[in-house]
DNA sequence: AAGTGGTCTAGACCACCAT
DNA sequence: TGGTGGTCTAGACCACTTC
């Protein structure tokens, strides 16, 4: 009889299995649940949310997914205690990549037009042009990364009216995703080390030719058309890159 | 009413939205829907594996996580044409960490028990002895990373035994996962630029200080104890950390 | 209007675990 | 034995896209 709630709701804002995902969520980052407690049961989430077993079973999908919560037939839900208090940097899903908590970004060369052929390719655009931005990002007073970011000529003019680039801003992307509506829907990464370039090494307050953690990262939107090309070299002293994997996603290999 | 296969099925294998998601999986990956193509519906699934419409959507449920395929209301599912020939290196699951397709893994010192307390603390031991693994691993003549692998003394004298250690073997990871049977439940990784020292260098034929690729890779049971250390030098011109990730995993933040 | 995926419910059977 | 999560089905309503 779908929909039990009765009212017909004109603008549902979520599906309630999210507004359960998202409350119970809360509830764990709160540390309701900390030290690997026992979370509610299915039957009692029920009663609690009023909603359909199945949908409780939607909203732990997710938590589960996140390597939130552990489950165990027979036994009941657990929460993950977060191994340490909490690692400086994760960087495991694209809204993670879109955050970047406590540092602070400062723009070096605001967003203009540049020709660059190689990476107007990498953007699949028609013309060499480019539109580029170039930035340092601090913790603490210091320069740990600098990058360079490559967009799209008309969604850099975009960015410009919508004043949406300037020093208080958290990432380029975030901005980017805000201005095509949450369109960003995937990322390739590529890091490596490189030898630091005199200006790289001038940047980030290094000796030339000293190992420097080197990151490219090409933002994709849902149609699978690249958006944003971000390279960054890291200060290897201030900055390690961090992910953490949980849960096996992906094909489940078979047992032996 | 249940299971509607009438039988009773002694030692079912796997549930059924996993057999579809594999056997789709599998059609992907074949190639059979290339391009960006269409799949079938969850109408002509449920008709073509006999099977509800809630168990087929589970079976993408696991795709969509994988970023396999993209559904969209009203049009279809469609298969995410993987952006280049697929990538030499793609790990973005526990699972793909611990296959490594088509690289040689040559022992350059077997398990041995070492007295090594900063391992032993990070695989939280009680006594500071660790059975200690190092390795090469080439790909196409070439070597491109050399690795130490620590492990719980106890854990490493099980591998010796079941002989799962030698030239033949993919990753440790894979053999310690076997042992554990299917225990492997989470990494944390890290990556940073590190300088060649004279053991390093000589090991990938580069020259001292040189910029090496360094990561350090610490996996864990279901029950968060840490099982394995590893960490990896790589050859910065012949292997390139890559890490793709797809849709969003993660708090679903506030739309504005 | 017909077809698609997105959501939700109600009810069932099972394997597992604690008691 | 009763409770837990894991699986599956049947049927419903919805928003969206395409024709």
């Amino acid at each position: 009889m779908g929909n039990h709630d009765g009212t017909t709701r004109v603008g549902r804002a979520q599906p309630a299995h999210q507004r359960l995902s998202e409350a119970l969520r809360a509830r764990l980052l709160d540390g309701e649940f900390a030290g690997g407690d026992r979370l509610p049961t299915e039957a009692e989430l029920e009663q609690e949310y009023g909603l359909s077993r199945q949908t409780v079973r939607r909203a732990f999908l997710d938590l589960v997914a996140e390597g939130l919560v552990r489950r165990h037939p027979g036994r009941g839900t657990f929460a993950v205690h977060s191994g340490a208090p909490r690692y400086a940097r994760t960087v495991a899903s694209i809204d993670e990549l879109m955050e970047w908590g406590d540092s602070e970004l400062e723009v070096d060369e605001q967003i203009s037009l540049q020709s660059d052929p190689h990476r107007a390719n990498r953007l699949a655009l028609d013309s060499p042009v480019i539109a580029l931005l170039r930035y340092h990002r601090k913790f603490g007073g210091l320069v740990f990364g600098i990058t360079e970011v490559a967009l799209a000529p008309s969604l850099g003019e975009e960015l410009i009216e919508a004043d949406a680039v300037g020093d208080g801003l958290r990432t380029v992307i975030r901005a980017v995703d805000d201005c095509l509506e949450g369109a960003i829907a995937g990322v390739e990464q590529m890091l490596n080390a490189v030898a630091a370039t005199p200006e790289i090494a001038a940047g980030l307050g290094l000796g030339v030719g000293v190992p420097v953690l080197y990151a490219e990262r090409l933002f994709f939107d849902e149609e699978e058309r690249p958006v944003e090309l971000a390279t960054t070299y890291y200060h290897p002293d201030r900055y390690a890159y961090r992910l953490e994997l949980r849960g096996r996603v992906g094909p489940r290999r078979d047992r032996r």
